[in-house]
DNA sequence: TTTTAACCTGACCAAACGGTCAAGATAAAT
DNA sequence: ATTTATCTTGACCGTTTGGTCAGGTTAAAA
């Protein structure tokens, strides 16, 4: 699992830990937790770490506000494991730019991927977007480390494909932060899309043929097709 | 100028207006405001509207805070004003999407000019950023009005250009979302984007070769060059 | 059945928040 | 020189904030 401990405190407060206590009180505490998790997931997404309101949390939640501050000790710590949460998922999209022979494939696959999670979890596209913009204050370490490796392991992949003649003579990073953008976009700028589309959300089909699209912008652009 | 007004109350509140009053008193107005709304333009990039306070605000322009409240009612005004702003200089760029005849030449320009945009100013960037993941709560009426019927023209335009043949058959919107995307993507990820780049704002040359890729990227995979 | 450990929550607190105000300082108009 | 209008700001106010806590409830262990 992905790291944004600050090495400090841990949560679970009561006595030492929650221990293999029956399985009805197990499944109280996955529960309350999971639901707690999943509101702070949007508020987050919409008002950022600082707008965000622990009482707005636990009343999407449905639970009073001591109880979120019973199962996670600080506003904080609910961010951060979200955090790790959404990142883990992102870096599970991210081996599928992995294996695989053809460089055509593996952008098609990938721009899909991080397409489809934008679709399934726009929430963690927008808290994100709030960390970044705000200056990657508790991710500028993972980011540095973890994402930047990744990063630059495709980006010899790429200059791999460019040098064999497989691709355009593309500076691998503008294609990787346009890929990034595009695909995130349709997350974080989903409500002005929707805007865009008469106030509807992008249909099932309308999704498909965006994703297609993008696809074949990219791969032609960078003389892939 | 772009209309950003509940159509309730208005500022300056001393006397009836500011008047001609000396030379010196208007300069000293002028540029305390000048001085509050850089300031805030900063402080709502980096926290979005609920997260920012007056009070970092005033600290960040140097002025008391009572002081913030005498030029400016109230925060809200303050971010409207913001707004505003940024908007009439967007829609400056998107005026290049007019005259000529070449299409690959229009949408160089048009890129550029976005490209420019996210260089000359991020913050600008970044508010629209949050306020639009917010849910565009002040802006809902400007974007399905303003906005929409710009983009819609444009994509009257390039269905024009693809009907003639000039380009491939790709869904205008996806196209002009991609471009949105990428573009601003360099103003509201920048610390992302200097955190890849060994903690270094890209430098002008760097810059300058992102740009370039983005169009070469883009107008290929349209069929235009 | 009793004990114990975990769960639950209304009431509370200090700090931070947006905004107000009265009283003084400054510069323009008379 | 005096009046007037604007600028300036420390002190203040009601509200909201993240977080605490005492005392209660529930379920598992003894």
């Amino acid at each position: 699992m992905t790291s944004f401990k600050t090495g400090a405190k841990q949560d679970h407060q009561p006595g030492v830990k929650p221990a293999v206590n029956g399985a009805h009180k197990a499944a109280i505490r996955q529960e309350n937790e999971e639901q707690i998790l999943a509101a702070a997931e949007q508020v987050f997404a919409d008002y950022g770490f600082k707008g965000a309101t622990t009482a707005r949390i636990a009343e999407m939640a449905k639970v009073p506000k001591a109880n979120v501050h019973y199962y996670f000790s600080t506003k904080e710590v609910i961010y951060r494991r979200i955090m790790e949460d959404v990142c883990d998922h992102w870096l599970q999209a991210a081996m599928t730019f992995d294996n695989s022979a053809d460089p055509a494939v593996i952008l098609r696959g990938y721009i899909e991927a991080k397409m489809d999670l934008s679709r399934a979890r726009p929430y963690g596209s927008r808290l994100w977007a709030h960390e970044i913009i705000r200056g990657a204050k508790f991710s500028s370490d993972y980011i540095s480390t973890t994402v930047k490796n990744w990063l630059d392991s495709r980006v010899v992949v790429i200059k791999g494909w460019i040098a064999e003649g497989k691709m355009d003579d593309i500076e691998p990073y503008s294609l990787m932060y346009m890929i990034f953008a595009t695909t995130q976009h349709y997350a974080d700028f989903g409500r002005q899309i929707e805007i865009f589309n008469d106030d509807q959300p992008l249909s099932e089909e309308q999704f498909a043929e965006a994703k297609e699209n993008v696809v074949r912008i990219i791969l032609k652009g960078v003389g892939l097709s």
